[in-house]
DNA sequence: ACGCGTTATTCCTTTTATGGCATATCGATA
DNA sequence: TATCGATATGCCATAAAAGGAATAACGCGT
């Protein structure tokens, strides 16, 4: 046992790059809970430019949508996370918790 | 079986920051071939400042020291990784074989 | 004391990332 | 058609990271 610690950085990808991370993942449960992207970068405390740009690539980058974004309408639009969406959070928080169990052992032997 | 694929970045820490990493370990790797930061520098195609730097950042983080450099002197000076940097490298080596099983093992899953 | 080759460090330029701000766009409702 | 609130997007200022070039420092051997 010594004072050395791994670290990571943990994410999923396709083809047309990185798909959900921790920020992506805290993000769509924040637009889940507030049901905008606006709200949902107050929460946060971020920019909604920046919460935007996340929500953008989203979508860019996967075949099915992972966010149904609605523009202009009954109180301006909204955003809601997809099933796909809900799938993809679900098997990241898989991932990431199988990694921590990865961790934990492998802090033993270093 | 979906064309999703977990990435990541691996590296170690200790209290004082991160210790060793990819480009670090290929870096000790290269000192340890050529005897000198220099060389080093210019076979993996990186600037010398940039490789100093690394170097830099490796004794500032260990209590015990990962390289030892001398200048002045016959040819210059020159640089070495002691048996702690060796460590560290084996170490490194052992951690990212076992995340590679890990990531074989969770993409089928995913 | 000088030359040599390496480590060590400073300075300044260029590039890239971050972030705010303003504004256009959109569409149901009144 | 005017309003409203959210999405969509461009512009520019600032911060931070990266990088190059130049040069100082070092100490053994001659």
């Amino acid at each position: 046992m010594s004072s050395l610690k791994i670290k990571s950085n943990l994410w999923i990808e396709n083809d047309k790059g990185p798909v959900m991370g921790p920020g992506k993942k805290k993000l769509l449960e924040a637009i889940q809970e507030t049901g905008s992207i606006k709200l949902a970068a107050i929460a946060m405390k971020m920019s909604y430019r920046h919460a935007w740009e996340m929500t953008n690539s989203l979508n860019k980058v996967s075949a099915k949508p992972i966010i149904e974004k609605v523009t202009g309408g009954v109180n301006g639009g909204g955003t809601k996370v997809t099933k796909e969406g809900e799938r993809l959070i679900a098997t990241y928080e898989k991932i990431v918790k199988e990694f921590e169990k990865f961790k934990t052992k492998m802090n033993k032997i270093i």
